[in-house]
This record gives C-alpha cells, sequence and structure tokens, in this order.
DNA sequence: GTCTATAGCAAGATAGAC
DNA sequence: GTCTATCTTGCTATAGAC
C-alpha cells in the first residue's frame, strides 16, 4: 500500500491528464512533447514518470477519460426512461462533446494514433464499444415504441442501424476539425431527419 | 527551364510519392521518417529534397494525389448520365477507396495532420470542396430524376443532404481504420437504404 | 514523491563531391 | 540531379539529490 492516500494520488494523475489533455489538444500527440505536458502540468519530469509510464500511456489515460465523461449523458436520459429518436441519441452525445469544449481535432489524433498502436486501438476498441451499447440500448428502446419504424422486428432494426448511427458520429466530428465552413446544427437537423423519427 | 525534360522531373516526383504513400500507409505521417521514404524509394535523400522541401510537402504531394484518384470514377459515371443513388454514390467512392487498397490509416494519418497544420488544411478543404462538388452533381441529377424525393425542391434536397453524405464517408473509412469487426458491406447496405432510393 | 540535470538517441535537413 | 556523410536539433526517459 502506498504511504500518500490513495486519494492524493488518483488527484495527482487527474491533474496531470488534464494537463496531458490540454497538451494534446493544442499540438496534438506527436508534436506535444513531454516538455510541453510538463510545463502545462506545472510539476516536473520526474513527478510525471512517477505517474505514468511515458507518453503513450498518458495518452491511453486521456482517451479514456475523454470517452468515459461522453457515456454518463445519454445513458442517464435512458435511466430517466426517456426515450430519444435515433437522431436525437446522436446529437446528444455530439452536443455533449461540443458542450464539453472538447476541441475536435484532440479526437482526430486519437484515432490517428490509434489507428497505429495496437495497444490504444485496443483501448479505442473498448470505449467504442461502450458508445456502441449506450447507442443501442437507445435504439432498441426507440424501435420498441415506435414498432412501425422496424418492419423486419426490432432486432434486425437496431442491428442495420447502428453502424451508421456511429459513423455519423466521426463524421461530424472529422468536418468540425477540418472544414471551414462547417454547419453543425444543420448537420445534425438533417440526420434527425434522416434518420426514422 | 530545366535541362532534363520536364517529363522526367514528373516522373521522378510520382516515383517519390508513391514511395512517400506506401511509407506514410504503413507508419503513419509522424512515424514515418525521411529515411524509411528514401529507403522505399531507392533513392537518396539528397534526390528527395531535390523534388521536395521536406516532409510537409511530401505529405501534402501525397494527400492531392490520393484524393484526385478518387475524384475520376464519380465524375466519370455521371458524364456517361448514369444517375446514382445518393447512396450508390456514396458506395462508390468508398469502394473505389477500397479497391485502390488505400489502408484507411493513412487517410486517419492525413485528417490528423491536417487539423494541426494551416497549410495542410487548406489542402485538404480544398480536395473536400472537390469531392463535395462531385457528389452535388450526383446528388442534383438524381432529385431532379426523381422529384417525389425532394417535396421542399432540388435545390433545398441538396442542401441539406450533402453535408451527412460527406460525413458518412468518414463514417466509414474510421470504422474500418478501428473497428475489429466492421462490416463495411453492411455499413454501405444501410446507407443506400437509409438514404432516399 | 518531486526536483534538476543530462544521458542517449533519433530524425530532418544540408554540404560538397561527382 | 544524385550520392554519401554529417551536422544540428529536439526529444524521451533516467539518475541522483533532496
Amino acid at each position: 500500500m502506498p504511504k500518500v492516500s490513495e486519494g492524493h494520488r488518483q488527484a495527482r494523475r487527474e491533474e496531470i491528464i488534464a494537463a496531458a489533455i490540454r497538451a494534446f489538444r493544442a499540438k496534438g500527440f506527436a508534436r506535444a512533447s513531454m516538455a510541453d505536458i510538463i510545463a502545462e502540468s506545472g510539476l516536473s519530469a520526474g513527478a510525471i514518470y512517477g505517474h505514468f509510464s511515458g507518453k503513450r500511456e498518458l495518452l491511453a489515460a486521456c482517451a479514456a477519460e475523454l470517452l468515459s465523461r461522453r457515456r454518463g449523458e445519454l445513458d442517464l436520459a435512458i435511466e430517466r426512461g426517456e426515450v430519444p429518436a435515433p437522431g436525437e441519441a446522436l446529437a446528444m452525445l455530439m452536443d455533449g462533446i461540443v458542450r464539453d469544449g472538447l476541441d475536435p481535432r484532440a479526437l482526430v489524433q486519437v484515432w490517428a494514433e490509434a489507428s497505429l498502436d495496437p495497444e490504444l486501438r485496443a483501448t479505442v476498441n473498448e470505449a467504442l464499444r461502450m458508445i456502441r451499447g449506450v447507442l443501442e440500448r437507445a435504439l432498441r428502446a426507440w424501435f420498441t415504441a415506435h414498432p412501425e419504424h422496424a418492419p423486419h422486428g426490432v432486432d434486425e432494426a437496431v442491428r442495420s442501424l447502428l453502424p451508421v448511427l456511429v459513423g455519423l458520429g466521426p463524421g461530424f466530428i472529422l468536418q468540425r476539425a477540418l472544414v471551414d465552413d462547417f454547419d453543425e446544427q444543420a448537420y445534425l437537423a438533417c440526420v434527425r431527419d434522416l434518420l426514422p423519427h
């Protein structure tokens, strides 16, 4: 057992993660140096390496943090018995990201790194499965409440629509990151209209 | 005017670009070193730097090359008077990417780099506008031929659907790059079914 | 646990011969 | 135009004091 209380250790870790998120946001994973993260945290090299084995582990921790935040809201809405339509469910997720002030570029950085690093890829996959699980619950609830939109059965409707619903998220995020005149609300409005509602 | 014919110079440039694409494909932009590209090309450092000012310019050239390839097919289909439905148009683009053997990870790398580098971002934006233009022509042709799917007029139908159609591309590419059990054909089938047809 | 200082290395770009 | 050899820079991670 550590000498310092586990609580303090956790707090310090989160402090470092927050600093790393800021650094990755500003410069991306490859370009943000440990020196940047160290400066951003106000700590020192030794302090960082006392908590994380290196830059990659730090990125994994950041990715986990960012994704776990997103889960709550939609999950909560479902718990409360709300039944958002498919397009609404996606809009809730995306709005949450926007509201968080989460720079879409940071997410693109994580994707890029995850596509090359097997370990991080596994982490992201797990996180994606989680998000997918939440969306699946939402879809299932809605199709069950509106069987007229699921002519081949609820299971089939969910199974078919889920990958596309998942795909619409990156489409939103990437355009936010790259397209000069991207209209977020118009995108979400069209999605709501396009998906069954 | 150069001593060697412009044709030879172009050929050498394309040779180098092809090598760079292979290197970026394998390792990503940040991790592929100039040494990798040099080895892949079979040339030497001096030869590369004689044609490109550095790694960034090389990436920009690769991005331009990859995107311009994609343009041809869909554009050609429209020239021939075919009128693909919206989902078909997207599927044609995505199939083209798959057929090219283009590693989706390479595209994610370009996105990540473009989201941080203003110059590359401008290049990608221009390329995206080109792709968007092609898709817009396709949508316009199809809605004109099927006005029953454009109750508020062709212009409005095109304007509304275009960003989402553009967004479905990254959704496909990213899932191909990251999701372990991604089913490409199911995704495209659902898209075809979801979009008007 | 955290600090300072630095070892050790990899990578981008260049210089100068041919 | 292209080659080889190398210069320079900036980085990650560690060592050792406190």
